[in-house]
This record gives C-alpha cells, sequence and structure tokens, in this order.
DNA sequence: GTCTATGTATAAAA
DNA sequence: TTTTATACATAGAC
C-alpha cells in the first residue's frame, strides 16, 4: 500500500505511528463492517491504542451482547444469572405477546359481529383467556 | 477489489457469498494483526459467520483478558448490565400484563352485552388496544 | 484452492 | 489535510 513496501514491525518514528494507526484503523473497521453487511456476519471489533484509548465496533447490536454470546460460544455459562434470567423474561414476554394476540383477535371478533374471522376452535380457545 | 464493483449489501448467491466470507475474514484478520504489530495496539476481533460459527483473534494475550479490559474500560462495574436489563424486561412484562387485564375487561364487557362493566372511557381506552 | 484483472487502501509527499 | 504512486486485497473465472 501505497509508495514502498511496508516491514511487518512496530513503526518506531512516532509520527509516522500515529498517522498509520489513524489509517488502518479507519481501514479495518471499514472492513469489518463490509464484510459484516456482505456476508452478513455478526462483527465485534476492539482497539486500545498504545497510549490506551479505546477504539470499536459492534455490527448487529451491542459490544455487550456480543461479548455475552461469545461467552455462550466459548464454554458454558461463565455466570449463571445472566444465562438463565433473561431466557426467562423473554419467554414470559413472548408468552404474554402471544396471549394479547390472542385476546385481540377476541375483540375484533367481538367488535365485528361476525364468525367470518374467527373459527369455533379459535372462539373456545379464547374462552380460556378471559 | 478485482472484477467489478461490489454492492455494499448481503450477497445473496449463498456459493459467492460463503466464498467472499472466507476471503473477507482472511484478509481482516491480517490486517487487524498489522495493524496491532505496526502500531502497537491491543486488539481483538470477533466474527460470527451467518450459520454461527466463531471466529476470533486476540493480539497481545487472550480474549478473555481484553474483554476484562474492555469492561474495566467502558464503565467500572460490568455488575451494571445485569441491574439494568432486568428492569427493562420487567417493566416491558409489566405492561403487557396491564395491556392484557385491559383486554379482557373488554372482552367480558362485550360477552357481557352490557354497559355496567365498563366506562365510557374505558372502552375509549380499550380501543386504542386492538 | 490458483490465477489475474481491477478496485482499494495507504505510505509518502505536498 | 489532499494528492499521488504503488502495494495490496479480492471478484470472478478456473
Amino acid at each position: 500500500m501505497g509508495r514502498g513496501r511496508v516491514q511487518m514491525k512496530r513503526i518506531e518514528n512516532p509520527v509516522h505511528r500515529q498517522v498509520t494507526f489513524c489509517k488502518r484503523r479507519a481501514g479495518l473497521l471499514k472492513k469489518a463492517k463490509e464484510l459484516s453487511v456482505l456476508c452478513d456476519a455478526e462483527i465485534g471489533v476492539v482497539i486500545f491504542s498504545a497510549h490506551g484509548k479505546l477504539y470499536e465496533l459492534a455490527t448487529k447490536g451491542t459490544m455487550q451482547e456480543l461479548i455475552e454470546r461469545y461467552g455462550k460460544y466459548t464454554g458454558g455459562p461463565p455466570a449463571d444469572e445472566p444465562m438463565v434470567e433473561p431466557m426467562d423474561a423473554k419467554k414470559e414476554i413472548e408468552m404474554l405477546k402471544q396471549e394479547i394476540e390472542i385476546l385481540q383477535k377476541g375483540l375484533r371478533y367481538m367488535f365485528g359481529g361476525g364468525c367470518e374471522y374467527m373459527s369455533l376452535n379459535e372462539l373456545l380457545v379464547l374462552e380460556i383467556h378471559f
């Protein structure tokens, strides 16, 4: 890239190093975004500069979520709490939403006043829910 | 890169997508290594393929260490997350339950056929929910 | 995988 | 910064 080959070792000149860091950091993050979009992958990049400053990128959600997914993948649950509780909460939310759908369907049916929107079976199911 | 421009959107052809994923993934990891060496930075890259397979790179130590450093940097106690998220979930559950109550009340009213169980105001509120 | 033509990234310079 | 010359990455074809 550019005029002259690059030795794969730490750039000693601090100015050159800083300039290269900025340029390549931008390039790396761009490439990561592209890969994520083109291939539908979830990617996280974390960069700590030599001076300790953080640069990060997370495609598809937050870095925290990605870290959790990473933890899940690499080995069993590193912490039971964060694994079990959100699962239960999500499940409960899902069930509640389903119930709401059923109730809404029932109401639409009642207001509409016709059976065309609801089968007898669905009506029976509805009875259970109110 | 290569013969022809690339649209920055998901590659639909699964074969092309897989090939591109392999090539660009290798490229991304190489770039990350180079940046780390040239500029003395600590870098972590996590890639979940569309199929859920994990690819990772951590320069200067393990990914776990990097994640810990990240957690330290982003905001002291990582214990914040497990506190906030369950709160949101509980809030959502509460709201969903409230909605269910409203819908159930509406259904009881409709089936009962009388206004005695529901004020006009409550009826108006109900309308919003279905 | 390997091979190329071509598009990109970027080192150096301005 | 912006420009430029080159090295590099990679899409498409085997």
